[in-house]
DNA sequence: GGCCGGCCTGAGAGCGCTCCCCGATCGGGT
DNA sequence: ACCCGATCGGGGAGCGCTCTCAGGCCGGCC
């Protein structure tokens, strides 16, 4: 607890440098159009003085504030419990480090968080906004959408691909239904005939999409083969259970992330199923020390958690700088023709471990 | 992606409801001195308009920011394995959020960010830092206290309890000493002789701590049973071979960490030890994946760490808001009899579970 | 050698807000 | 009913910065 000390101006450098305000200013932010020794001549002076720009009033001016809303809507504990977001918050972090821009971080407890929000993000105190949403009925995303202030999303929103409002959405997702798809057919190519599903929670598009994925394979699985979870181990025990009770002869499982694979195999070991001998069990996320810790290890699909953090930062901060400059930008990737960010779905890769 | 619309002003709402800047502003930041009628129709004005009041210009005169950076420091890779920033950021926000204030994240990735981070705290952008600085060897705390910034730190600093430079050093944390104590009491307490210790990374207070805790009780114990670990349950899995190798009749292992102690029990299963009959195992931070997970569940030392978090950021605020109005405040958890902040070490309690 | 053009530099006007200070106003006391 | 004190409202300055604009300097070109 020390107390702050007064900071040098912009005024302070410029008497000391022996040029004025605005010159300074101009080496502050990149030093276009000052020769040389002049700038240098600053660059001591801001050196010398420990000189420091004040955000508060650069914003004030410019309107830009450098800085990005992170917005986690979670209404359940459960989110925490997984590393999922702490590495998404370190790809974000690293992207918006890298562009010079703050992390501002909201959590919202429950819908009654959702007003201050939403006037936050109205208040153009940010210059944009990064968005987990991960239920299909929630108001947030829409809330923020009329906030009028760019977003993206992180995982597809509930409503769809499409456009709606002003502006395509622009999201950020794991090849969810793609990876299911791999996996079921790893566990088909083992020859396995009666592959089950332990679907996550179906107010959620990434247990959605999963479980369209083994659908796309299993084209007409017994549907006493599909038992919906909750993304926990105790919701993949309660699964397995009802599985092994309503389908003794099953062969197979693909849980639909490895916290409730690893509950799955807990009740299979209890019953005395051998994995993968009897039952092959394939997880997702690759959460490590869930997925290599199991025992047996987990055959997952992996997801890259940090990248898709960081293309949520740069598609939002690429979108921001073409406000500014129009000119055409080379479309990279999660960026369309008209250089307006568009959505990217990332690939995943199937983990071979020892449980199928 | 969607345009930003101008904001109402201040000026904008005077003039709505027919009165001063002033007026509004008064109105706006508390409405003292104000009569109720005018409040009223200042109050609407401003719900009309959807009047925010822009931070920059507000921050700008007051030198205020309602703002708080949190720091974590973290150079490996662990800290996001597992839940504990995360339950530590909760609380930080809940509490952050019942004063109004943002959170700043500022993540680091090593020590070339630490340049970064000083920077951005001396800057004079946020009123005060949380931060988490695990290593006894950090720079960065020290950095930090440079920049001249109110700070709390998470965990005690590598540097002690005692002041230092200016100010003491306010830090919360979880009673690792005394939780260690107990935990391993307990193992005493159901009579085992040979209890063993797979400690964290010793470059951390929190593991020193928790070896200190061990000794404490286990006051002269034979060095071969004290393994160095690494909070991971790989590290676990070495510290329990090499325990086994050295030792085979050890009957009780105090893990520094549910982590390492899942990895304990998984080559105590492998070598056909029988947990707890054989030897019995207790964990540290009661994560409860692991530990609820773990086969059999663990019996750990539970520390509550979204409380840690809303700790931190009371204590901080409370120091933010002694440097105002300087007044005498109740002294509260936390609070020396001068009203200044002291350290605050949060107690422990023993979960049984099944592996102890 | 003179003139024109381009590139640098400096002066000044605010961005939106808070807060100080003075004038206005209202209530109470006699 | 009058005066005084306390309290409330309004005007204005200025927080530190950016950015426009006009002027100054230098070089090049004829």
């Amino acid at each position: 607890m020390t107390e702050a000390v007064s900071r040098p101006t912009l005024e302070a450098v410029a008497a000391r440098a022996g040029v004025s305000r605005a010159t300074v200013s101009r080496v502050v932010n990149g030093g276009d159009g000052v020769r040389e020794p002049l700038v240098e001549r600053v660059r001591r002076a801001v050196e010398e003085l420990g000189y420091v720009p004040n955000q508060a009033a650069r914003s004030l001016v410019t309107r830009r504030h450098d800085a990005v809303a992170v917005v986690i809507a979670e209404p359940e504990t459960r989110v925490f419990a997984d590393p999922f977001f702490a590495l998404q918050l370190r790809g974000i972090s690293k992207e918006l480090t890298a562009h010079d821009s703050q992390l501002v971080l909201l959590l919202t407890e429950g819908p009654e968080d959702y007003a201050r929000v939403g006037r936050y993000l109205a208040g153009g105190h940010v210059d944009g906004a990064l968005v987990f949403s991960l239920h299909l009925d929630d108001p947030l995303p829409g809330l923020i959408r009329g906030a009028g202030v760019p977003t993206v999303f992180g995982g597809r929103p509930g409503w769809g691909d499409g456009p709606r409002g002003d502006g395509p959405t622009v999201y950020v997702d794991s090849d969810n239904r793609g990876g299911a798809r791999d996996a079921v057919r790893h566990l088909v190519g083992l020859g396995r005939t009666r592959v089950a599903h332990i679907t996550g929670p179906l107010d959620q598009t990434s247990a959605v999409d999963r479980l369209d994925g083994f659908r796309d394979v299993m084209v007409d699985a017994d549907p006493r083969l599909i038992v919906e979870g909750d993304f926990t181990p105790a919701g993949g025990e309660r699964a397995m259970r009802v599985l092994l009770d309503r389908c003794p002869e099953v062969d197979a499982v693909f849980a639909a992330n490895d916290l409730s694979a690893s509950g799955a195999l807990r009740v299979l070991r209890e019953r005395g199923r051998r994995v993968p001998e009897d039952v092959a069990v394939v997880g997702f996320d690759d959460m490590l020390p869930v997925a290599e810790g199991a025992d047996p290890p987990l055959t997952t699909v992996r997801q890259d958690i940090e990248e898709m953090g960081r293309l949520m930062a740069r598609l939002l901060l690429r979108g921001l700088d073409r406000r500014g400059r129009d000119e055409a930008a080379h479309p990279g990737p999660g960026e369309g023709l008209g250089g307006a960010p568009s959505s990217v779905v990332l690939p995943t890769t199937l983990v071979r471990r020892a449980s199928a």
